[in-house]
DNA sequence: CAGGCGCACTAACACGTGTAACCTGATGGT
DNA sequence: ACCATCAGGTTACACGTGTTAGTGCGCCTG
């Protein structure tokens, strides 16, 4: 491997002039182009020349030219990602290759624009995210001819993609088990950092339909500091309070731990003097003291089944998008 | 805003017929092109009704016309993220962009040939990851004319990126930290996945050199499984053993947790029976019990840096990349 | 043997951009 | 009076690809 690079581009006229044919027909056995009649003895040729030259299309001019790429674009969160989160992108990026796409993801930063700069650079086929993109970002989109949008712009933040799954059905699972232990009087634990109050808030509106469909009273919403003495304050200020919640749906597995640590500061323990339920199941989740009851999701089918979704939404079928809350459930170790 | 979407892109010959000038002094406006006179009135009215048509340069005609793409691409571990992970893409994206460049993510995943494919598609100008890429990949950014990759392929797998930070470094202060409080018999606690067995033995042989600079015996390496019984298994092991180590530098915090869970279940307690550090600082370490000492990094400040690398080796600079332990510290709780 | 027809292939255009080269008046210097 | 210069533009080409509209040519058919 010689350190001077020549850096020419391997290009279809390259391989043209190789086999001695025009660049139209290269074209036409490398995308194999139907109503074409072309021999197999040519068609061997062009192949192999192509392979001794190491020719790959240059992705740019096919875009120009065919109006748009095969890009699709997926917004990670910034909020802590879980093993979870890689397999989501992992299987959504298998079904999306398998039709063709190639799919790439941009990290989530708070500075608006970003995405949309992004978009205006990639010319994807398609975006999704797990929550609603900021107006400023979906101007950018749609100016860059960005083919579908996922979660829809319009769609109110009551029933988009990221609250169907992701928040308002975890929500209801906790209580719904919380409820099936016996517990009546249900707290919702909610981390204080804006970045995902909306999230948050999504989930504790779901702790609040189980709630509602089983009676009980709308459970109380507190927001929970991520430190040791901050929690247990919460801990204490709940107890002290005239109808003490005895079981808590934590936003995630992060807050969870918070509470039991608070818990093990003021002597108490779960699931006896309160029960906490997490969600997420993440790897600290089984290692905590007690181990911590929470809602796992299956992320790898939710991604390709996201994924199918949205190629269907590609292909012009008017796709509604709430997703069947697939494979969530308990997972029920000894905090809950 | 109408459901019909005519679909026609901006380009900026419609803004050249808008003003009644032609494309080539709008394209020298926009992209203020030096060695051109241009009046200032002119050069207004071509940003207004830029502006006012919302046009947006088209980047992949761009990208064909100049030779090369301003994107470059990050591939993401799939190892467990931080919330590290994402601040350290942040700034270097920050960095980047204002270089000009955009950053975009890729998440790895374990089959090879999803990176060379997206190369092919995206044509960036450099790739940087946190470890050596597989040959078959690299071979697709040669062809795909990648201007830089970060690690360069043929470096060792002993001096790279990965190597210098991520890994020997914090390895390193681990022991350095449990030599400084005394302990002379260390263990090194490794994860048995396969898919980070070249990380885990980069940073055990950081651990390896501090102890060996201090005169003590190299340390054990130890697969913990990441279930309580495992690791509680793999405890009383190290304590049966006739020079049973009295500190452990953990792979990361996961691998931590799960020896201070299986300690809990045998009744032992850190750091009497046994110190315990990890790495990464994930915000559940600090809710363990007992809290968990643990290093972390600054890794907005790595990104950062990194980038600021990245650019300096785009303009033509070698440059060596071996990083300086930006930031990287010692985080005391109890556990060691 | 003229005409039609499928085969194998090619010439030429379009996509949207950046830029080198050229053009046209007006002005200034000698 | 004449050339040089310069402001303020315009024309034309190149980038690499996909695709439409042909173009010869051999073969079959009436």
């Amino acid at each position: 491997m010689p350190a001077k690079k020549p850096a020419r581009r391997v290009t279809s006229t390259d391989v043209a002039r190789e086999t001695g044919l025009s660049r139209a027909t290269v074209s036409f056995v490398l995308n194999d182009t139907p109503n074409q009649s072309i021999p197999q003895a040519t068609r061997q040729r062009v192949l192999e020349a192509a392979a001794r030259l190491g020719y790959t299309p240059y992705a740019p001019a096919r875009t120009l030219r065919s109006g748009r790429s095969d890009l699709i674009v997926c917004e990670l969160p910034d909020w802590p990602q879980s093993p979870t989160m890689a397999e989501f992108v992992d299987r959504a990026g298998e079904v999306l290759a398998e039709a063709g796409y190639t799919l790439v993801t941009h990290v989530h930063t708070d500075r608006p624009g970003g995405l949309g700069r992004l978009c205006a650079a990639l010319a994807p086929a398609a975006v999704f995210g797990m929550r609603p993109f900021p107006p400023q970002d979906v101007e950018a989109m749609r100016r860059a001819r960005v083919g579908v949008i996922l979660p829809p712009p319009q769609a109110g933040s009551g029933d988009d993609l990221g609250a169907s799954v992701w928040t308002t059905g975890i929500g209801r699972m906790q209580a719904e088990h919380l409820i099936a232990k016996g517990h009546t009087r249900i707290a919702c634990a909610l981390p204080d950092d804006p970045r995902v109050s909306d999230l948050s808030a999504g989930r504790a509106a779901g702790a609040a339909q189980a709630c509602a469909d089983a009676g009980l009273p709308a459970p109380a919403r507190s927001p929970v500091p991520l430190d040791i003495d901050g929690a247990a304050g919460v801990v204490s200020a709940w107890r002290a309070s005239p109808d003490a919640p005895t079981a808590v749906c934590a936003y995630n597995d992060e807050v969870a731990l918070a509470l039991l640590a608070g818990m093990r500061r003021l002597g108490l323990s779960a699931p006896g003097d309160l029960a906490v339920i997490g969600a997420d199941d993440i790897p600290a989740a089984r290692f905590a003291a007690p181990p911590l009851t929470t809602i796992a999701l299956d992320s790898g089918d939710l991604g390709a089944h996201l994924a199918r979704a949205l190629l269907r939404t590609l292909d012009g079928e008017e796709q509604d998008l709430t997703l069947a809350p697939h494979g969530v459930h308990v997972v029920e170790r000894e905090s809950a």
